[in-house]
DNA sequence: AAAATTTAGTTGGCATATGCAACTAAATTG
DNA sequence: CAATTTAGTTGCATATGCCAACTAAATTTT
């Protein structure tokens, strides 16, 4: 059952995860949470999605998740609108200022992973992006389950 | 700055992660936290660190590893002795059941992994191993700081 | 070698993060 | 309409992280 493909992944992700600063609780070097700029993000990306989709995309408790967008709503990061078929839910929609900081995380990110990236050549930058393919691809099956 | 490798990174990054469990707090679905875990494994593969060793491999602080490191030898999964070169460091060795605790960590995220990996076949998983060898080779280039 | 400085670890205190369960309101079932 | 389920909120407990004070032991200075 413990493959030496197995072992192989795992190796891969004790490697990889350090790399790209993927361990810790901040987003990057931010004073963020991880969590509350992911909370952004999905919002950013799904204007108008719910607690519940975000705490299922995110896998987080729901109460911890309230508080996260209590607060973002109070920095003024998004708005809550009563949802036009269910009354109970509530509708996520980023302002202006929460697009504009969410992208400051974007340009972190970006700005990190090309540190990472500088020593590459551009040959090599492209032998990187067929592995990446590779690997999506390859973990990309069987995956309609959700 | 922005350039193209640099987004298929962080798309990579956005669709492994979740897929492999690396996201939120705890050690796979155990009830311990991540940061207990690894405090555990890092003494299973290096039988006779000090606390300040792990703190530097972690980046955690002193205070709080001094804590977890405590409850681990409370739960009866490592004995700390005293350093024999220098006084004031305690080495630190798993028991038996620490060993034990560890190996059920391990066995678990080898069997989440190999869920994940069913559905590849022998060529696929060849050509997977590949491709995390060459994202492995082409990250490691410009590794030399620390 | 004694004094001053540094290092390893512990502990207390504090702030925030996270998780869990009880609770309210609204929707859905039958 | 009563019973059940679902979306969110809130109270409370624990986890996590950070900083500073403190002890003991090692190292450096003079």
């Amino acid at each position: 059952m413990t493959d030496a493909t197995v072992q192989k992944i795992r190796a891969f992700n004790r490697f990889y995860m350090p790399r790209m600063n993927l361990l810790g609780n901040h987003y990057l070097g931010s004073e963020y949470s991880a969590t509350e700029a992911r909370v952004l993000f999905e919002v950013l990306q799904n204007d108008g999605c719910t607690a519940t989709s975000i705490a299922r995309a995110m896998n987080i408790d729901k109460g911890y998740l309230s508080r996260i967008i209590s607060a973002h709503e109070k920095a003024g990061y998004l708005r809550r609108t009563v949802s036009s078929g269910d009354g109970r839910a509530r509708s996520l929609h980023l302002t202006e200022t929460g697009r504009a900081r969410a992208q400051e995380f974007v340009d972190l990110s970006n700005e990190e992973v090309a540190d990472i990236l500088a020593p590459l050549s551009p040959a090599e930058r492209k032998r990187l992006e067929d592995a990446l393919d590779t690997v999506t691809e390859l973990l990309s099956k069987g995956e309609q389950q959700a």
